[in-house]
DNA sequence: GTAGAGATGTGCT
DNA sequence: GCACATCTCTACT
């Protein structure tokens, strides 16, 4: 997986159906991304890093493309995979997974709900797979948080939309970065009617 | 199942 | 104090 020499639309894109893996003492967790929002740094008024902001908290997106931005907002943790070279900030919120590998632990985890309930959301998928927010500032595949570019997905159709949570950000707010895999029902604020069995959303 | 309000913690101002 | 890249519950269809 190319972080770097990409644009991160394309990166956002490419990472639908990309298998993450994360591995705690007792287990390992794993699933396949279904849904991305890129974030493209200084212009990009929804980003943390907008007009260059560099506080303590956003110091992760600077760094080079693969590190780790974890991220905690209203007592969620939220995790972006960083894009480009080091002092340029943009990076890919991943927002939803379909879970393959440790369900039954999951559901322990996100307090005994089943389904896609499980990890249909940013802060849901984080609290399913016991990802901390020690992980900031690593790198992927360095620690126990790693992806599997080899035994991924294909997804059938990718669908764009504006981004879930900006209001108020210009024409940022209507710009399509959003990517999601057509009619996955994990992907968050899905309507049921609208999505298909898992297996018939990948080739 | 859907829509809307309230609850929350962390970090910046 | 306030703004949030959110979640959950309640009330209603």
């Amino acid at each position: 997986m190319d972080f770097i020499n990409r644009t991160t639309e394309e990166i956002a894109a490419d990472l639908l159906g990309v298998k993450i893996i994360h591995e705690t003492d007792d287990i390992v967790y794993t699933g396949y991304i279904v849904e991305t929002e890129a974030y493209i740094g200084k212009h990009d008024q929804a980003a943390h890093s907008f007009n260059g902001r560099n506080t303590k908290s956003v110091k992760s997106l600077y760094c080079e493309g693969g590190t780790i931005y974890a991220h905690s907002m209203h007592k969620q943790l939220l995790i972006n995979f960083v894009t480009q070279v080091e002092g340029e900030p943009q990076g890919v919120l991943i927002r939803a997974i379909e879970p393959e590998h440790g369900i039954e632990q999951m559901s322990l985890n996100r307090n005994g709900k089943t389904g896609i309930e499980l990890t249909n959301g940013p802060g849901k998928f984080t609290q399913a797979m016991q990802i901390s927010k020690a992980l900031d500032g690593t790198k992927l595949n360095a620690n126990c948080l790693k992806i599997d570019t080899t035994n991924r997905r294909y997804p059938k159709q990718i669908e764009r939309s504006a981004r879930i949570g900006v209001p108020n950000k210009g024409i940022w707010t209507d710009k399509p970065l959003r990517f999601t895999v057509a009619g996955h029902p994990y992907v968050s604020k899905a309507r049921k009617r609208d999505s298909l069995p898992c297996a018939e959303t990948w080739k």
